[in-house]
DNA sequence: ATTTATAGGTCAAAGAAAGTCAAAGTCAAA
DNA sequence: TTTGACTTTGACTTTCTTTGACCTATAAAT
């Protein structure tokens, strides 16, 4: 397992018994045998704000890292996302998006399923330059079928 | 006996005892001694969806590649279907299915609607030429992640 | 006030995998 | 014996992760 992963299992465990986090950045780190460095890529890839993660934090002498998982409605948040989406999208992102919805029990497993296979790379057969477009487009429109009506 | 179909049993061998594995791209050609992209190869011919196959990867440190068998017992059938589709369809013969699989209560109503949002014309903005193949993808994977596993 | 120690932030380069595509090879059937 | 489907190979590309050098902000000490 990559120690990304790890890392983010491990804040995640945290963000499980509470919703709002504090950390240190270099006690973390230590803990992960990995340069500091390497949290900001776990925070900046795993716990954006477009996943639904509030961040925050503090230099100099007590320093730390707040992260704090943020709480909306399911429509709310699937509008908000959807707006949000421009006209390309990756498949990590959408990973991204996918993952939270779960962890926000807004989706069951198999309407995750058929998200992520919907829009993955190995699934949208055509060049790469208009990959990202289509699935934009399909991910969107699966999206809006998602909000309660 | 060819490489290819080495390669295949061996994976093939793996599914066996495991309805889900993860291989290592790399590793697996050194072990058969050739390139990387002869797994890419045999992936590609011997691991189709209309062979009950679901395939993803991910590149990168730690990168891999997931091989799902789907257990073709349990839905003979969506496998038939699955398999009776060619490598093209039309958004309405789509359209049909879906409303046959609501009738045997196969899959819900939200279930449908992403299946037909997925694979509408409206969605799969491409040219016209490829659209029946793509959408013969996109359903083809999709129903093989709706085979309960 | 200024300095020093203690945090965290940024960014780009290096590393680690996997994907693509087309050329070249093989082999059986026509 | 030519053709065409299938296979093998490798150069090149893309994606994701790890690492480290350098930068900035804050607090504590002087």
């Amino acid at each position: 397992m990559r120690m990304s992963d790890m890392i983010e299992e491990f804040i995640k465990d945290l963000l499980n018994t509470d919703s709002s986090i504090e950390i240190q950045r270099n006690d973390l780190a230590e803990k992960f045998n990995c340069v500091p460095s390497q949290i900001n890529y776990v925070i900046s890839t795993r716990f954006s704000p477009d996943q639904g993660y509030y961040v925050e934090s503090k230099r100099g002498g007590g320093g730390h890292i707040t992260i704090k998982k943020i709480n909306i409605t399911k429509s709310n948040y699937l509008m908000h996302i959807i707006s949000s989406i421009g006209d390309k999208i990756t498949a990590q992102d959408v990973s991204i998006f996918i993952s939270n919805f779960l962890s926000y029990d807004m989706i069951t497993e198999i309407e995750a399923k058929l998200l992520k296979v919907a829009t993955s790379d190995n699934v949208l057969t055509i060049d790469a330059q208009d990959r990202d477009k289509l699935r934009a487009n399909i991910f969107k429109n699966m999206l809006l079928n998602l909000v309660e009506d």
